[in-house]
DNA sequence: TGTACATCAGTGAACGCGCGTTCACTGATGTAC
DNA sequence: TGTACATCAGTGAACGCGCGTTCACTGATGTAC
C-alpha cells in the first residue's frame, strides 16, 4: 500500500525508474530531469533532496543496471555448471534477454555517455558483470588446446562485441532493422559458428 | 583560394563539416545547429538557407557518411578480388578503418538516431553499403559445403554486429576500454575464428 | 495518551541559459543591355 | 566597358520554450517527555 500525500515516500526509486520509462522511449538524450520529476509527481526541485543532479540520477540508473545485470550472469552461469559450455552458452543467451527486457536499463549503461569510472560503486559493479563474463570464456577455453588458445579476455571480447552489436543493430529501430533473423536466433548462431572455430563444438554441432 | 565576405561561398559543406566535429566531441546529444554555424562563422539563422532545419543537417552528414562508407567497403572488395575471402576480409578491416578514420560520420550514421528511412537517398545509400557487406558474405559462403552453409544475410549481419560491437566498446572510451587489445586485433581475430568456424580457413591458419 | 518540537522531504517562484526557429532586412554578386 | 536591376545568401533582433539549478519556505512525520 502506498502512501501518498506531501510526502512521496519513495520518491528515489520512483525517479529512477521513471529514468528507465523515459530512457527507454526517448533515449538518453531525451531524457531530462523535469520530465522525470513530473512523471514522479513531483517538482523537479523535489529531485534534488535524493541525486546531486541530472547526471547523479543517469549514474544511478547504470549502476542499478548493473547490478541487475551481473546477478542474471552470474545466475545463468551458476546453472550451467558444472558444464563450461553450458554455463557460457547461458551467458549469452542471458546477455541478449538482459538487454531485451530491461532496454531502459540497458540503454543507461550503454548509451548514456556516462562513464563506468564515474562512481568507485559503479565501476566495481561493471567488473563483477564483466568477471562472470570472462570466468565463463576462461572455464570454456580450457578445453583449447594451449598451443591455439586465444587468452580468456580477448575470447570473452568477442563475444561481448558480438552480443552488444546484434542488440544495436539488430534488437532495436536500427540500421539493420531489415534482417529477417531475431535477434536471438543471430546471435545464437553467431556464436555456434565462433565457438566451431575454437574447436569447441562438433563441426556438425 | 577561399572566398570570404559576406557571402560564404560553401556555407552547405562548411555546416555538414562542422557537424561532424561537434558530433565527434560531443556526441550527437551535443550537437547543435546553433554551435555549428557559429563554428561556420555565420549566423544560425543562415542554416536555413541550406537545410531545413537540425535533423535534416544531420540526416546530410548520415548520407555522406553512408557515401564514404559505401565507397570505402566496395574499393575493399574490388581490392580483394578474384578471391572471394580476400575480399571478405578486406571489407572488415574497411569497416573498422572507416569507424577510426570518420569517428563523427560514424556516429552520425549509427548513434545519432535518424531513420535510415528518413529519405529515399539516405535508404538507397546504406542499402549500396549493406549490399556490399553482402556481396562479400555471398561469395564466401559460395566455398561452403551447401548443407552447413548459412544465408549469406545472416552470415554478413554476424559479422557487421562484431564489427560495430568492437568499435562501440573497444573503440571509444565505452565499458570496454580496459582490453588490453586494439580493436584492429580484436576484430581481425575474432573474424578469423568466426571463418575456422564456418570450415573456410584452415583449422591452423 | 497528548503535546511540543526537531527533522527534513516536499513546494513554488525565480534565475539565467542556450536552444531552434521566424522575420523583415540588407548588401554582395552576377547578368542584361 | 559601364550602369540598372534581379537574385538570394547572409544579418540581427526577437520569440517562446524547456532546461537544470537555487532558494527561502512550509507542512507532514516521528520522537521526547
Amino acid at each position: 500500500m502506498r502512501k501518498r500525500g506531501y510526502h512521496h515516500g519513495n520518491l528515489r526509486q520512483a525517479l529512477v525508474e521513471a529514468a528507465f520509462t523515459l530512457i527507454e522511449a526517448k533515449g538518453p538524450t531525451g531524457f531530462t530531469l523535469s520530465e522525470a520529476a513530473k512523471q514522479a509527481g513531483v517538482t523537479p526541485a523535489a529531485v534534488y533532496r535524493h541525486f546531486e543532479g541530472r547526471e547523479d540520477l543517469i549514474a544511478e540508473a547504470a549502476r542499478q543496471g548493473y547490478e541487475i545485470f551481473a546477478d542474471l550472469m552470474q545466475y545463468a552461469y551458476d546453472k550451467g555448471q558444472p558444464s563450461a559450455l553450458a554455463s557460457f552458452e547461458a551467458t549469452g543467451r542471458a546477455y541478449l534477454a538482459f538487454a531485451r527486457q530491461y532496454p531502459g536499463h540497458y540503454i543507461a549503461m550503454f548509451e548514456s555517455g556516462i562513464s563506468v569510472n564515474r562512481t568507485s560503486e559503479l565501476a566495481e559493479v561493471a567488473a563483477r558483470a564483466r568477471g562472470v563474463m570472462e570466468k565463463a570464456a576462461m572455464d570454456l577455453s580450457q578445453h583449447i588446446p594451449s598451443d591455439k588458445r586465444p587468452p580468456a579476455s580477448m575470447f570473452s571480447a568477442h563475444i561481448w562485441a558480438m552480443s552488444h552489436g546484434v542488440v544495436e543493430l539488430f534488437a532495436r529501430n536500427s540500421p539493420g532493422t531489415q534482417s529477417p533473423f531475431s535477434p536471438e536466433d543471430l546471435l545464437e548462431s553467431g556464436i555456434g559458428v565462433y565457438l566451431r572455430g575454437l574447436g569447441l563444438i562438433k563441426p556438425d554441432g
